[in-house]
DNA sequence: CATACTGTCTTAGCAGCCTAAGACAGTGGA
DNA sequence: TCCACTGTCTTAGGCTGCTAAGACAGTATG
C-alpha cells in the first residue's frame, strides 16, 4: 500500500503532493490497475492532512481518470496515465541516481540540485535567468 | 540585469520563486557580488508581480545576508550563497542536460522528469513511495 | 438486521499570500 | 533647490487552501 509523504515547507499545497505521488507512482509501476489506494481515514490517521485535503487529491485524479472510487469498498487504480513504460522510468532513474551521487559529491545540496534541474528544463525555451 | 519569471501554476508562493531565482543566478555565476538587482518598480513594471511580493522576496534575501538594499539606490549582491563555485554548477550542468535529453527522447514530459529527481533525492534517506 | 468499513458533503473558521493605491524617506544629479 | 530615482510602509480587501467536527449514504460481513 501506497504511503504518502508532505513535504509542508515546499509551498506546494499538501493535496497536489499526494495527487503527484500517485502518478508517479503510476509511472514507475510501483501502483498498478486494480490496486487499492489507502483509504481517507487511513491517510488522516497517518497523520497526514485532514479529510478533505485527501478528498480533494482523490477527486483530482478521478477526474483524470487514473483511479475510481467506489462507496463502501475504497478507491482503485482504474488506468495508467499516458507515458513511457516503468521499466523506461526505471532506467532512466538510475542514470539520474548516478548524476545525483556526482552533484552531491560536488557539494551540493537539495535545493542547489532542484534548481538547476529547472533551469536546464527551461533552458531550451528561452533564456530564462539573466 | 536578471529576468524573473514566475510560474503561477507551481502552487509556490512567487516570493519564494523570486529569491530561489537569485540564489540560482548567485550560484551559477549569473550575478556576481556588486551586481544590481532590478528595482521592485521595474520588476512591477515587468508585470511579474505586486511592489509587496518583491519586497518580500528581496527582504529574505537580506536576511540571509546575499543581498543590501540602499535607499535612493537599489538593491545589490552582498556575498554569495556556501556551496561550490560556479564552474562546477556549469559541468555538472551540462551532464544533467544530456540526461535531460534522453528523458525527452524517451517520452518523459517535464513533470515526469521532475517526479524522477524528487523520488531519487529521497530515495536513500526512507522508502518514500510504496 | 447490525456493525464496520468505505466515500462524500456541510458548516465554520483560520492562515498565508497577493492585490491595489497611496504616502513617506533617502540618494544623487541637473 | 528641484526632480527623479530608489527602498519602505500602510490600509483594505480578496482568494485559495487547510482545519475541525459532524452527518449521511453505499457496501460487505456476520
Amino acid at each position: 500500500m501506497i504511503r504518502f509523504r508532505v513535504d509542508w515547507r515546499s509551498g506546494v499545497p499538501p493535496y497536489q503532493q499526494i495527487a503527484q505521488q500517485v502518478r508517479q507512482a503510476l509511472r514507475m509501476g510501483v501502483l498498478d490497475v486494480g490496486d487499492q489506494l489507502p483509504s481517507v481515514r487511513e491517510v488522516v490517521a497517518a497523520a497526514v492532512v485532514n479529510a478533505n485535503t485527501v478528498l480533494k487529491a482523490y477527486r483530482d485524479l478521478e477526474r483524470e481518470g487514473l483511479v475510481e472510487a467506489r462507496a463502501g469498498q475504497g478507491t482503485f487504480v482504474r488506468a495508467r496515465p499516458p507515458g513511457p513504460p516503468p521499466g523506461t522510468h526505471s532506467r532512466l532513474g538510475r542514470a539520474l541516481a548516478s548524476w545525483v551521487r556526482q552533484a552531491r559529491a560536488a557539494g551540493l545540496d537539495d535545493e542547489a540540485i532542484e534548481s538547476l534541474l529547472r533551469v536546464t528544463l527551461q533552458a531550451p525555451a528561452e533564456e530564462d535567468i539573466a
